[in-house]
This record gives C-alpha cells, structure tokens and sequence, in this order.
DNA sequence: AAGCGTTACAACCGCCACCGC
DNA sequence: TGCGGTGGCGGTTGTAACGCT
C-alpha cells in the first residue's frame, strides 16, 4: 500500500512560500522556539505540511544564515570536503557556519562539479578525469589544492569509502594535516565567519561582542518579525545579524515572548 | 523584441536512523 | 525487543531569472 505521506495531504499547501507565510513561522519559532515539527503548521496556523516548515527555516529564514554565492575559500573548503566525506552535504555544511546542506549541494551541482569538470577532475572521485591528459589549471591553488588532497586520500580510500571516518577526531586529523585546507581556514580566522559563534553558545567571541553592540536589536515582537523579514530580504549578512550567539538569539526569543 | 535554451536555487519526495513507548 | 512516530538527509524536480540568438 506504499508508504504513508508524512503529513496530511489534503489542504497542505505546496510550492513557493509567501511572505505571510514567512512572518507566520518565523513568528512562531520566535515565540515558541524550534519544536516538534509536525505541531508547528496547525500552531502557526499554515497549511503547510510540517517537514516544509523546517525546511523552510533551516535553509532560507534561520536567521543566522549567509546569502549569497559562496566564496572562493568556501568553495575550496567544499571541494576538500566532498573528497574526504563524499556527498554527505550535511556534514559539509556543518563545517561551514552559515550555509546550509541544500546550499552546498545546489552550489555543488550548478558551480563546482562544472569547474572541476572543467580542470579535468572527475568530481565524483576527485581524480583527474583521464590519467593520460593533464588539468587545465593544473598550476591553479585550486587544482594544486585538490591534487593534493585527493592524491593523499586515494592512497588508500575513495571520497565514499571514507564514509566510515565519521569519527570527528579523524577528520579534524585529517584536515590538520592538509595544507590547502588550513590555508583556506587560517583566511578565515583572518575573517572569522560571523555565523560561527551564533549556533555555537560558547563560541561567542570578543568579535560577536563588539558586532552585537553594533547591532541594536528591535524591541517589540512585531519589530523583531519585521526586522527579521528585512533581513531575509538583504541578506542576514549584511545586517550582522550573524554575530548573534545562540543566547542572543534566545533573548530575542524572549523578548518575543514578552 | 521575442523566442528559446541555460542556469540557479527553492522546494519536494522518499528513505533511513533514532528515540520513546 | 519490536513498533510507530519524528526528524534529518540526499536526490530530484520545478520554475523564475537570465543570456543568447
């Protein structure tokens, strides 16, 4: 008989959300913060099914989200990534503050495969696509970058096969010992990723400090929502919304709920 | 200016793992 | 220990925007 829908088909409402729909869920996560996502559609009063709901939050109004095409350093930390865990998008994005899976998979597929295409490079296996003719850029950072990695995985494992490193410690070894792949985390300690602290409490940093006193923050709920819709609208990046730590956000919650 | 092809990305679908009962 | 519910993940699709002829 199949399987059964993950939620009431009838009057769930599909397709492209509207900004009404948008204040309603950011509304209501504000107020009563991420929970049981099935209850969240009725309580926030949408016709949308509940797996919808989250989507739409993790991937486009999460408020500490960047927007926007990844930069180079991103994409090179993507493609160093991939070839460690395969397409396991979700981990990959949580090596990247402020990016979401969907994100990193629709960035992968519509830039990045292209380009190592592209160089030569097969991007599922991370090896040059025909042993016989060498990379384009074969002298680029990039391509150098990749070489390397994929050179120093391939000894043993494909990107896949390395499904079993799950284990953080062995990835972070990992990554310790790729050159590229600290070049591209040391520029971003240069730039420490905004979003970085604000999913991780305790990451807060003096920075998070300084940007949250520049950023003043809406008093009433409905300034919140309204705020938080401009964000959406520009960019959470530009408004430094991102500096904001997990507590910070959770005193909007409050202030919300006030 | 219009039609067509391509690109980019939001959203959906189905499967799977985890958790509580 | 098995089962059902739920959330999360990855693959895929749909469509709006853009570029080219």
């Amino acid at each position: 008989m199949g399987r059964q829908p993950c939620c009431d088909k009838l009057g769930v409402k599909k397709g492209p959300w509207t900004a009404e729909e948008d204040k309603k869920l950011i509304n209501f996560i504000l107020t009563n913060g991420q929970c049981c996502w099935r209850a969240v559609p009725k309580l926030a009063g949408l016709r949308r099914c509940g797996k919808s709901c989250r989507l739409r939050w993790t991937n486009y109004l999460r408020p500490d989200l960047k927007r926007g095409l990844l930069s180079e350093d991103e994409q090179q930390l993507v493609i160093d990534l991939h070839a460690r865990l395969g397409n396991r998008w979700s981990k990959i994005a949580a090596r990247l503050p402020g990016r979401t899976d969907n994100e990193i998979k629709n960035h992968w597929n519509t830039h990045i495969k292209k380009k190592l295409v592209k160089m030569g490079i097969d991007p599922v296996t991370h090896e040059p696509l025909n042993n016989e003719s060498k990379p384009e850029q074969s002298s680029s950072p990039e391509n150098e970058g990749i070489t390397n990695s994929s050179s120093e995985d391939n000894s043993s494992t494909t990107p896949t096969s390395n499904c079993s490193t799950d284990d953080d410690s062995t990835l972070l070894d990992s990554i310790c010992n790729d050159e590229t792949l600290l070049k591209s985390l040391s520029l971003w300690l240069d730039e420490p990723p905004l979003a970085d602290a604000s999913w991780n409490g305790a990451g807060a940093t003096a920075a998070t400090e300084t940007c949250s006193k520049e950023t003043s923050l809406p008093s009433s709920r409905e300034d919140n929502i309204a705020w938080l819709l401009d964000c959406q609208d520009f960019g959470i990046h530009d408004f430094g919304f991102g500096c904001l730590n997990h507590n910070e956000l959770n005193t909007m919650n409050t202030l919300a709920k006030e």
